[in-house]
DNA sequence: GCATGGATATATGTATGCCTGTATATGCAC
DNA sequence: GTGCATATACAGGCATACATATATCCATGC
């Protein structure tokens, strides 16, 4: 595995875990020249970067206005649940029959870490990961892309969830009760528990944006 | 609506056209110089229409090594009919409900516009028009996203298919089908045909890529 | 006093040049 | 004759410089 072969990778690499970590804001405008001074870089790679973010649906970018780090509220938040849901449902009705034991016996380490797990930065990697090692057999490399996408693109919010020491705790039952139902081959089950699972991240993260005020526009 | 506001927009546009319409095949390495010195440009705005395109999904980039036309195997045509089955049928089944009367018009005329069509150039656009005016009152903007780009990623071997005359009359029986029982708001059997719609789609294509030899690795 | 137009400033879009990395070909050694 | 190493060439990444568009502010006229 090697690292980020061009400084544009890496700029994005730390724009979009500062973004996700919550140290730089939602409508923040991203100016160029700022930026390459700050990672003393010309502003070429920062454009690259910058466009690369936007593919992700993390910054929006308008000509001659420059990028801003994307707004979402609550309905933004919703769409991508309801796709999660659909995606991820259809992603563990495909795997769960390919998935083998020890793939399973992975998520389940990946579930123990984050109970371990005292640094709030890496719960959504591991979130992530618990999540993506299920869906690893579906045999459908676009799907597990999409996926992945739509992680980073809610990654920030989702740790705003996962901070929330009661949903965590509930959110790791239903981790649990999960990786139970797929061990037992039990499809239909397991994808109910994780629509079930999913729309409580939804409710739980639309009431907690609609009362913080995140969805204010600037 | 107003055109690109950016050289590098009407390039990707240019770039993008090109590619669909099969001028630009599959595989084709896309030097910054050549096209640079093609459209009168310098190479920054082409790196960026690049970019974009890689966004997309339509070129792939390595660092170092330049984009190219992306490759699809018959394997990634059935990956992105799969997501096309599973998104275009859940857009419709959020859409019908809410779908007006006289978009269905609009659709229907699009259907036979199609018919009097005889620049074959111009089916794609229709046939991506005709299924988006379905899914348009879904009320989910990042599900019909997602639609587009995967219409546009397949967008050259769809051309491919609608160029082959009884795939075409197939096609469009199954399009009015469609389109009727969306009039009659039987939900379950305008899925039921959609689903059939694309699963034929998948077929032919992949049995023409197979047979024309478009997969192969230069 | 308000509105409109123009000018200026700022940030993005675009052009060009240089450097680095990679790939290929050739030569030498085994 | 084959394999490996080195050198050269080519293409892309990055930097610097210039152009353009837009927004804001000030001045002038009504």
């Amino acid at each position: 595995m090697q690292g980020p072969r061009t400084v544009a990778e890496q700029v994005a690499n730390v724009l979009r875990e500062a973004i996700a970590s919550g140290t730089i804001k939602a409508g923040t405008s991203l100016r160029q020249d700022d930026l390459a001074e700050q990672f003393g870089f010309s502003r070429m790679p920062i454009r690259d970067a910058l466009r690369q973010l936007e593919a992700e649906g993390i910054v929006s970018i308008h000509p001659t206005k420059g990028a801003q780090v994307a707004r979402m509220d609550s309905a933004e938040i919703s769409e991508i649940y309801a796709l999660r849901e659909l995606l991820e449902c259809e992603a563990l009705r495909l795997s769960l029959p390919n998935l083998a034991g020890d793939r399973l016996d992975e998520a389940e380490q990946v579930l123990d870490q984050i109970d371990a797990e005292r640094n709030v930065g890496r719960w959504g990697a591991l979130n992530r990961a618990f999540h993506l090692a299920l869906y690893d057999a579906c045999g459908n490399n676009r799907l597990l892309a999409l996926i992945e996408a739509h992680h980073n693109a809610a990654d920030r919010y989702v740790r705003i969830l996962l901070s929330n020491l009661d949903y965590r705790s509930r959110s790791q039952t239903e981790h649990r009760d999960l990786l139970a139902a797929c061990r037992r081959r039990d499809g239909d089950r397991a994808i109910g528990i994780l629509r079930q699972h999913l729309r409580e991240g939804s409710e739980t993260l639309v009431s907690a944006i609609r009362e913080d005020g995140l969805s204010r526009k600037s």
